[in-house]
DNA sequence: GATTGGCACTCGGCAAGTCTGAGTGCCAGG
DNA sequence: CCTGGCACTCAGACTTGCCGAGTGCCAATC
């Protein structure tokens, strides 16, 4: 009973916290959450909560804020996530049914994001590792240069310029080029990798330096970490709504911001099945983000999360509504990236 | 005479309010600069400054500072560029080397800006308008599903999908694409999606509404604005040396730079031949960002000033050092593009 | 045992007052 | 035209006092 109340303390004072940015007393908390009980007893509720680090106070004869253990409760057990209205279940979906190709669609999720949750949004490309070989062209340029497009499952387009220290007619490309999608059409990248790897001992002789460098190329190009690291950052200029604490907070974010391989370690893993991680503050890879939160989730087709997509704020931040908006942009996301 | 020793002083006022950050008094004005005169000479010289308008008081009984048109002043008469040091120039070079692509090149420069200038760095892509069309690609991925892929001479690369209300056999497509080819091959953009439009007239009945169709979705390619106007943005971090004055600099400015429509602008026109333009203050089309200075430059190869770059920061910044900065990075990544 | 009202205590933040020093404008003399 | 001197101004830093929100603890009550 005692503990229940206690509990129910707790979630008052995130939630006042929250929306009022001010360490929350026992007298307000009263007001204007119908507890039933006196200030007296919720003091004596807050004075248990701080001794068991729920909460704590800024200085002596101040309200309470939470800690990051005490958001950490109020996420894992007070509280689901808001349910979208309507309303922005259709913006969000008109918002993205617009999008012409890959690029657009990430954009605009960023876009989306950063206005649903009032946070930096950032958003990770669909990695290649789990999309399938769709189609791979081979295109001479000139006689000792080849332009090879790969394009996968997931819409994204690659493209490599391959330069021959031997010509190549354009009669042998057609063979080269069926040969090539026998092998990895259709096919995961890491398996198209490898067929193509054991292809070059199956062409004729004349045939095998080409299809060498051509096979190196692609192998290349699937295994392209660089692109695996592209993420798009939207939504800065909510930052301005963070207020004080210039450096201890919002350089070391900006700086995080800037390095994308920080992001994709801050964004963690992808993860799978709707799944919506929450990491508060400490809880991070950084101690220098100590006062952020990341909330984030994994999307894809099929629900495959071949990549994740999030957004970064304060620790003081609406966990459940942000939650809510992350999972429903990358749902939305998910699906679209389906049809494609 | 006394004429120039005005312009020293309002060049002295400028250096040291730079570097402090301090509105400048008369005193420490002739302390720290040699200039041979009383306190009180350069007292009424900087009342005739005031009355002209180039510096202010920020309130009675403080040092003066320089307003936009002090500033103005400063970079069109007062100084040139500081030259980049040896160890910078290698710098610059070493960095740029190494990049592997376009988007690489535009990449790195913008890191290369922001961290030679310490402020934010804005670089446009080139524009698809000055270059010419090296190679158009035509590909079957299902019969009624074409890959267009469109080769610049900028290195550039744009793919567009065709969904066919027909089926298009895979013996047409050499035909296709050669006449598609020999129409734009070489030729610069805006003429090449001329003559492609002729294109349609000339080819065979039966040819003609596939490629009414291609020819419109390339003719789309060629004129798409949307990837005109992508810029890259940079070194946001250095926004946190931005101090105080939250909402009035900060914010605007943060808005500012994820509308990349409204940082094109803020650029401005690309300008040829190693020009470096500098927008102070108000002089700039948002009196927003009335705080804001921009200093830019047209880049591209063979000094054809494809695209600009340049950087945004602070009024009270380091203007000579700055401009040397922009120029030097203009000129190494054009001759970068020359090579490619 | 849990809850409550009462009470003394703490302390951040605001308002008002004071002080200081950097900086100014002006003027008369060199 | 330059300079030293002088009176004046005023932002910012510092002090002081006060208020009130908030606390912890205790004895009384349910």
């Amino acid at each position: 009973m005692v503990e229940d109340r206690k509990l129910a303390v707790l979630r008052a004072i995130v939630e006042d916290y929250v929306a009022t940015e001010e360490p929350v007393g026992s007298k307000a908390l009263v007001e204007r959450h119908g507890l039933g009980v006196s200030p007296a007893t919720v003091r004596n509720d807050m004075a248990a909560l701080e001794d068991e680090g729920f909460i704590t106070q800024p200085h002596t004869s101040a309200g309470r804020v939470p800690t990051d253990k005490g958001y950490r409760l109020f996420v894992d057990r007070l509280t689901g996530m808001k349910p979208m209205t309507a309303a922005e279940k259709r913006a969000i979906s008109t918002f993205l049914e617009g999008a012409v190709d890959l690029d657009d669609v990430v954009q605009r999720s960023v876009r989306l994001l950063a206005q649903l949750t009032r946070q930096v949004a950032v958003v990770q490309y669909p990695t290649l590792s789990g999309s399938t070989v769709r189609h791979v062209e081979v295109v001479s340029l000139a006689p000792n240069r080849l332009l090879l497009v790969l394009i996968l499952s997931t819409g994204r387009v690659e493209q490599r310029l391959v330069e021959l220290a031997v010509e190549v007619s354009d009669e042998r490309l057609p063979a080269l080029r069926n040969r090539i999608n026998q092998a990895a059409a259709g096919v995961r990248i890491a398996e198209a990798s490898q067929r193509l790897g054991q292809l070059t001992a199956e062409v004729p002789a004349i045939d095998r330096p080409v299809t060498e460098l051509v096979v190196a190329s692609l192998q290349e190009a699937m295994s392209d970490h660089r692109s695996d690291q592209r993420v798009v950052v939207g939504g800065t200029a909510n930052l301005a709504r963070f207020g004080d604490h210039f450096d201890e907070t919002l350089r070391p974010l900006l700086e995080a911001l800037e390095e994308h391989v920080v992001l994709l370690k801050l964004l963690g893993e992808a993860n799978p099945g709707g799944l919506v991680t929450v990491r508060i503050g400490h809880e991070g890879p950084y101690q220098e983000l100590a006062a952020t939160s990341v909330v984030a989730t994994g999307y894809g087709p099929r629900d495959e999360a071949l990549a994740t997509l999030g957004i970064v704020g304060p620790t003081r931040m609406d966990y459940p509504g942000t939650m809510a908006a992350v999972r429903a942009v990358a749902r939305y996301v998910s699906r679209i990236l389906d049809e494609a």
